[in-house]
DNA sequence: TCTACACATAGATGTCAATCTATTTGATGG
DNA sequence: CCATCAAATAGATTGACATCTATGTGTAGA
């Protein structure tokens, strides 16, 4: 994963909008329907959200019928986890292997 | 560590600048003038980036005669390690513990 | 076919962020 | 005391973002 995809991960994780919805994702899969009960934003709004969380492939989705159903991507919270456990700091500051 | 706080650490580590002076710490503390050299931006630009860092307390310094050294501030960073390593997604989906 | 619902798109607006130049502050050394 | 270097602050500009209203696009059911 390149500094620039983690860059994009975060900016789209730095809404706390989109991190509520993140966690309510947690939870398992939802439409839009479902997550919008629960935010204080319009629909359009949502929808916005939505497709920056989906850019930058932290979530993915499939339409079925009516509802578009979206749950959080795996592989690229995988690698993103990965990412932020390789920032290392104090602990390890005399020579240690990770 | 509220949502609210990890949506600022997001949005600090949101640009790819602050992201490499972030990997660059990791090797141990250093002053302004060490990152100012490895990054293409003028000097008041980085005291922005470093100030956007300070504020979330995802770096500390501290000032010896001319220089500013920074360095990562564990504590804040591992709470922020936590929170991520708290999102789960489809592996856990049935009433696994974590 | 008409209506209702879920969602996306278009366009507008106000706010915030990244960057620069210019200047200021503070510390060091001659 | 003056020149120099590190860093912060001020102010301006440009571009991006969050949000809204209005509208369009499908799908489902009566």
């Amino acid at each position: 994963m390149t500094r620039e995809e983690v860059a994009m991960i975060c900016k789209a994780m730095s809404d706390t909008n989109r991190l509520r919805i993140i966690e309510m994702l947690t939870q398992g899969e939802k439409c839009g329907c479902n997550l919008l009960e629960e935010l204080k934003v319009t629909q359009p709004t949502l929808s916005h959200h939505m497709k920056v969380l989906s850019d930058c492939n932290l979530v993915s989705s499939y339409k079925d019928g009516k509802w578009q159903h979206y749950s959080i991507n795996c592989e690229t919270f995988k690698e993103y986890k990965d990412y932020i456990a390789g920032i290392t700091c104090c602990e390890t500051k005399k020579g240690a292997l990770l």
